[in-house]
DNA sequence: TCCGCCACTTAGCACATTGTCA
DNA sequence: TGACAATGTGCTAAGTGGCGGA
């Protein structure tokens, strides 16, 4: 594997690497304080105030004032940023750099199968037993790259790679005439294409979606307290104050922002007379409410058996009634066929609208899409859709707006699917065929780091961290509108820090900054003389809320990726390294004398090394020092056994070396084997305590979800005889039921 | 060319269910 | 058998990237 990136230890198990998300949260807070309070500085023009709102205590339209002055300032700032980038691209020359740079211009699933998406492998098989006529399902080759320039480029990758062994073809494990068929000359499995115009299906059926059930009010006796009294609250005004009471456990409510957006969605809802009383939320008292939630959530975990199975089979109705659908000649489950209730909407990290009025959907809301000669989904009785529509080029079952951001929510199918399926084969595929120019490619950004051009530059030095960090593409985002989270191409000056020489290392990059979902990504790098040099002349004469790369966006890199490579973008780098690590460490960390245990124990490790590389964090179980101190507890219990244990062989051993006979000399042995026990056990749990550490604040599933092409699994089980429900629980055998079934032992990525 | 919209994938958390052990 | 831990599932937020129209 030469030219790979090897995500060795050094990067794998770097101490460096903080999980500490919530402290860091905290500092980022300050110093995004910091950032606001001087673009406040910079920003002293009033602003206009145009609030509907601002009719509540002078109190809080002071305050709204504020914020609405400092977000003003905010969008300001960002303009100026873009502006700057903008006339970076506009070609008008920046000041010419030290360096003499000068700134450029700038499946069918048959009834009797089992419902989950197989590979063509399989299904080419059951097509044979179809009809003829069925002739839309042919399979047809899709043509990966096309100009000549790619042409000429695929040659030189095949070239690049040449020396293999020619006896067997070892990439995909295609070696016999039935897995050549999915195989081009090039080692490429070809995709089955099922249409050529882009449609995504032919027929498509369902019932519409399930709606959240409607308010059921509170018992007279619960009662919501105003300054101290119990005040009667409207339909609709309770209703609301229900959604914050549920969540009043919930460090959420404390929140200033999330306070503060509740209250004012909280008012809407109100009648007047409400809005003339409830001014101030910390006057009201949601406590007895709350507990009522509470009760019935207890209530509802000490129900019967009976009752139990009764709410279980209603589910089951539910599902069977609403959950699936027909798409072609597959009966598909859909992912999730029930609308969002309402309730507040919790963002992550730091987000501006938390606490905000999620509102009822309703089907006047709702737009379906159907095939035409499908029999349609009825809306409730007395409702109508906003729409049927008939597109065959989305997936979607069922849309609607939100109202939060205003972004568009689907209603899919599960990924267990065809149409899931052969998307996510496809995306592996495209990180495969990455694989092979990878080499040309990581040469070629490696050449532009000395081009002339600043954009140039800006653009191989992000590829560099994309390829090496698998950091994300880092899109653009509107200000004031969630997180201020960023990804690559979207780093600020203020993200990372340059260090000649740090804990005995040269030429370290320190970055420090909030990714997706407000996860901390924080690691120290060493990096190339010539990315260090480059970075530092990226952050000349910048503030720490400019852009690093600010000649640079996720637009152009893809553009920039898809000339190197059809169908390549910053995300394939993700995917590409993820399951090339996946299969690198499983083969340094699988040893044959092994037991399943132990094999399985290698197999996490493999699959952290590779969330760790992806940054996959999670919170720590709220259990986890419990848990730990009970599985210390259990170790040290062991270690006394064991120190009985060798006294005993002692002892056993002195009786032996007097007796001399037979009966003495068997109970050493027998001694022996007991110790051995024990000390296999103790490192069992030892093994379990360092397992559980080392996972403590990192998440495995997302990335075994979404980035590791399962048939390296699949490989790796069959080649070492370990049953692969070991590895996939049933939910996502059925997702990756195509690769099950098609990786052989020796399938490589 | 750029921006916003749209469709889709990726993500972590909360809660439910299942497994394990005393 | 019940308590607790581990695992599975559902939910929905938050990303990525393509496309079309101004």
């Amino acid at each position: 594997m030469s030219g790979d990136h090897t995500h060795n230890d050094s990067q794998i198990e770097s101490g460096s690497r903080v999980n500490d998300a919530h402290r860091h949260k905290d500092k980022h807070k300050d110093r995004e304080h910091r950032h606001k309070d001087h673009k406040k500085d910079k920003e002293r023009e009033k602003s206009k105030y145009s609030n509907s709102e601002h009719k509540d205590s002078l109190e809080r339209k002071h305050r709204d004032k504020e914020k609405v002055k400092q977000k003003d300032g905010m969008d300001r700032h960002k303009e100026k940023r873009k502006e700057e980038k903008m006339r970076s691209f506009d070609g008008k020359p920046k000041k010419e750099k030290e360096n003499g740079f000068a700134s450029p211009p700038r499946v069918k699933s048959e009834p009797d199968n089992d419902g989950f998406y197989h590979s063509p492998k399989h299904e080419r098989s059951l097509k044979r037993e179809r009809d003829d006529d069925d002739s839309e399902f042919t399979p047809k080759k899709i043509k990966v790259e096309n100009d000549k320039k790619a042409k000429k480029r695929k040659v030189e990758d095949e070239e690049d790679i040449k020396p293999k062994k020619k006896t067997k073809d070892k990439r995909g494990g295609m070696a016999d005439g039935k897995k050549k068929s999915q195989e081009g000359a090039g080692g490429e499995v070809e995709m089955e294409e099922r249409s050529t115009d882009g449609s995504k299906w032919r027929f498509l059926e369902h019932k519409g979606p399930v709606f959240a059930p409607p308010y059921d009010p509170l018992p007279n006796k619960v009662k919501f307290y105003l300054d101290g009294k119990p005040f009667k609250l409207s339909a609709k005004a309770e209703e609301v104050a229900t959604f914050f009471a549920k969540m009043l456990d919930h460090e959420y409510t404390t929140k200033d922002i999330f306070r503060k957006n509740f209250f004012k969605d909280w008012r809407r809802e109100m009648t007047s007379e409400e809005k003339g009383k409830i001014t101030d939320l910390n006057k009201c008292d949601f406590n007895e409410l709350s507990e009522y939630f509470k009760a019935q959530s207890e209530a509802r975990k000490q129900m019967s058996k009976e009752e139990k199975l009764k709410i279980k089979g209603e589910n089951e109705r539910l599902l069977q009634e609403y959950g699936f659908c027909v798409m072609d000649n597959h009966k598909e489950r859909i992912a999730n066929f029930r609308i969002e209730p309402p309730g507040l909407f919790r963002g992550r990290g730091d987000h501006p609208k938390m606490g905000m009025l999620k509102r009822r959907i309703r089907p006047e809301d709702i737009i379906i899409n159907c095939s035409k000669d499908s029999k349609h989904p009825k809306p409730p009785p007395g409702t109508r859709w906003k729409e049927v529509r008939h597109d065959n080029k989305v997936t979607w079952l069922v849309s609607w707006t939100e109202n939060i951001q205003g972004s568009i929510k689907y209603i899919m199918l599960n990924p267990s699917s065809r149409i899931k399926g052969e998307k996510d084969w496809q995306k592996y595929e495209t990180a495969r065929r990455l694989k092979k120019c990878v080499g040309r490619i990581r040469a070629q950004y490696r050449d532009d780091w000395k081009s002339k051009e600043m954009r140039i530059r800006q653009r191989s030095v992000a590829l560099y961290f994309i390829d090496k960090l698998a950091l994300r593409a880092g899109n653009e985002k509107e200000e004031g509108e969630t997180a201020d989270t960023v990804g690559c191409c979207s780093l600020r000056v203020e993200h990372i820090k340059l260090s000649p020489e740090k804990d005995g290392q040269e030429f370290v990059v320190e970055f420090d900054f909030l990714g997706k979902d407000s996860i901390r990504y924080y690691n120290k790098v060493p990096v190339e003389k010539r990315v260090f040099k480059n970075l530092q002349l990226f952050m000349e004469n910048k503030q720490p809320e400019d852009d690093l790369f600010d000649r640079l966006n996720t637009s152009i890199l893809n553009k920039h990726l898809q000339e190197l490579m059809d169908g390549l973008t910053a995300k394939v780098f993700r995917t590409y390294n993820a399951s090339i690590t996946l299969q690198q460490q499983l083969k340094e960390l699988t040893t044959p004398e092994e037991n399943i245990p132990a094999k399985i124990l290698s197999y996490n490790r493999a699959n952290r090394a590779v969330a760790i590389l992806c940054n996959h964090q999670r919170a720590p179980p709220k259990t986890f020092e419990k848990s730990m101190q009970n599985l210390q507890t259990k170790i040290d219990a062991k270690k006394d056994q064991l120190f009985d244990a060798k006294r005993e062989l002692k002892s056993a051993k002195a009786d032996a070396k007097v007796r001399r006979d037979e009966k003495s000399k068997k109970a050493v042995e027998a001694k022996k084997k007991a110790l051995q026990r024990i000390e296999e056990q103790l490192m069992k749990l030892e093994v379990q305590a360092t397992d559980r550490e080392e996972n403590k604040q990192i998440a495995l599933g997302t990335s075994k979800l979404n980035y590791l092409d399962p048939r390296i699994s699949v490989a790796w089980c069959k080649k070492w005889g370990i049953p692969v429900e070991k590895i996939y629980n049933k939910t996502q055998r059925e997702k990756f039921a195509w690769a099950i079934d098609m990786a052989e032992d020796d399938y490589e990525f």
